[in-house]
RNA sequence: UGCCCGCUGGUCAAAUGGUUAAGACGCCACCCUCUCAAGGUGGAGUUACGAGUUCAAUUCUCGUGCGGGUGACCA
């Protein structure tokens, strides 16, 4: 027979936005199934009510999309196991639930939430691990029916336990880990598989679902490694045969050390948050893929296409990978440098119309101008809402001159070389960098200074800056009318300092 | 505390019994340059510790230490 097509999911459950090591986690089973030419199925797990999100589902599908994933089934497309949201497939779950029970291998259980919660407290107390212990234990049949009829009498409603049978070893060959096990005695005892309102539990779901939907291998966290003996034992339970299970490292803040957690503020963690600075989708791509694993050669930047080609999950990280704002930043830059260059002006003048910067309906010669100005720019952002910083002298009103811009202006021949250019600027004909670097030489050339000491003190008068872009450039962008005012108000201020 | 996992420079990492222990980010210096970037060249910096196996250990084994994950009617 031939190998079955590989078939992975990606299952969010719609509790917020789309996180970074969420995103990751559907980046590598896209990545998988591309490789692989096989299907990328999008689940979402929504059996918790009470933390679904309004729009969740959708906010995290409208990012992935950004981020260029894609899947071929679906909520929003179908496909031939749907329905695709868990909340919707209840009639399922409840037909297994209701097998296991008729089979004996999972019961009613009525302990309430504050009996288990003072069991657990007092397990704590003694130093033993906190599990579920058998409610039923010693009793006849007829006893534990006795007893649920009274509890049901009382108006109690139950769960449905799953029983963990003794002394089995739960194994499996690990695609990131390699091989691991758990006795079935060290996870807590019969665990729910199905909720007071009915609603199946993650652990429970998650098998049906990957089951149903011809699921062959599992690519999630870390932090799911301990729920896999769980859903081994259920895989067991129904006599089904598992996929094959790759649990990939967590990512930590490197000032912490801990795995990156919502609240953990320093870091931004959703991709909302980048796409919202202006960071590139296939930059953003690019560097979560680096996020715990590692191309063959030496190069880091590939192309989607590339990533896709090269994907081989046994170069999946052991250990975690931490979270490398700067190294993002120069990934993100590197894309930036090769950009389209409407799409920058696009992010760019959002930014800039967000800080109020820009008007909300600029005329063409303003987009233009803009435009410019992202061009001269580029080079060095490493997000494009970063233009609100590092362009900052074309928008805020001229601050006093620093002591050090003074310095620098006063000595040798500051003055003459200003008052010259500012003559030289006078006679241009056109306001072009080319015609502006030409009053630059004329200016050298009529003072007889060089060098810094002629830029210098241009750069300064003209943009009240001592960093920037091109001179030329910067002088075209800033206007005539802006350039001379800034002359003038620095000659005015030489003079007030006695030069 | 139980169970599970990890540990190569500041960070991410390659190599897997034999290498001068790749590469990238960051840092530093120099070059370029009116400045800031970008770019170029170079540099500093690493196998957690202790045993064992072996001719040879970053790599295999054990122990110690440190870090992390998990322990729900969350997913």
């Amino acid at each position: 027979m031939a190998k079955d097509k590989i078939r992975v999911r990606y299952a969010p459950s719609p509790t917020g936005h789309l996180h970074i090591g969420n995103a990751r986690t559907a980046l590598f089973n896209y990545l998988f199934a591309r490789h692989n030419k096989g299907t990328m199925v999008l689940r979402i797990e929504d059996t918790d009510q009470k933390r679904n999100v309004k729009g969740g589902s959708k906010s995290q599908m409208e990012n992935l999309k950004w981020l260029g994933i894609d899947w071929d089934e679906g909520p929003d497309i179908g496909g031939p196991y749907g329905p695709y949201r868990q909340s919707e497939r209840k009639d399922i779950y409840n037909k297994y639930i209701q097998q296991l029970l008729d089979e004996d291998k999972a019961y009613y259980s009525f302990e309430t939430e504050e009996e288990l919660t003072a069991q657990r407290e007092e397990q704590r107390a003694m130093g033993i691990a906190p599990h579920y212990t058998y409610e039923y234990e010693g009793m006849t049949a007829e006893e534990i029916k006795k007893s649920q009829d009274e509890a049901r009498a009382k108006g109690l409603k139950p769960v449905v336990r799953i029983h963990v049978p003794e002394n089995v070893t739960y194994a499996w060959d690990d695609i990131v880990k390699g091989h691991l096990e758990f006795e079935s005695d060290t996870i807590g005892g019969d665990f729910v598989i199905q909720k007071r309102d009915g609603m199946p539990t993650y652990n429970f779901a998650v098998v049906v679902d990957d089951h149903l939907m011809k699921i062959t291998h599992v690519l999630r966290g870390d932090d799911h490694v301990s729920n896999t003996p769980k859903q081994l034992c259920v895989y067991q339970a129904l006599g089904w045969e598992p996929p094959k299970f790759g649990h990939m490292t967590l990512i930590i803040n490197a000032a912490t050390g801990k795995k990156l957690s919502k609240r953990d503020e320093s870091v931004l963690q959703f991709i909302e948050q980048y796409r919202d600075l202006g960071y590139l989708p296939d930059a953003m791509f690019n560097f979560i893929t680096l996020l715990g694993w590692s191309p063959k050669g030496e190069s880091e930047i590939f192309s989607k296409r590339e990533f896709i080609k090269q994907f081989d999950p046994s170069r999946l990280s052991k250990s975690p990978a931490a979270f490398d704002q700067k190294k993002l930043d120069w990934v993100n830059n590197q894309y930036i440098k090769k950009a389209d260059r409407d799409t920058l002006l696009d992010l760019a003048l959002n930014n800039l119309q967000e800080a109020g910067y820009v008007e909300d309906n600029p005329t063409p010669e303003k987009i233009e101008w803009v435009r410019q100005l992202v061009n001269i720019y580029s080079v060095q952002m490493s997000y494009t809402k970063q233009i609100l910083d590092v362009a900052k002298i074309f928008f805020k009103e001229p601050q006093e001159l620093s002591e050090q811009e003074l310095a620098e202006i006063k000595k040798d021949d500051g003055r003459v070389v200003i008052e010259e250019f500012n003559r030289q600027l006078e006679k241009l004909s056109r306001f072009s960098s080319v015609q502006i670097m030409n009053a630059i030489f004329a200016t050298r050339k009529a003072t007889g200074v060089k060098g810094r000491k002629l830029y210098m003190p241009i750069r300064i008068a003209t943009t009240r800056s001592m960093v920037g872009p091109g001179i030329g450039e910067a002088v075209e962008l800033m206007g005539k009318d802006e350039v001379q005012k800034h002359i003038a108000l620095t000659l005015k201020e030489m003079a007030a300092a006695g030069l």
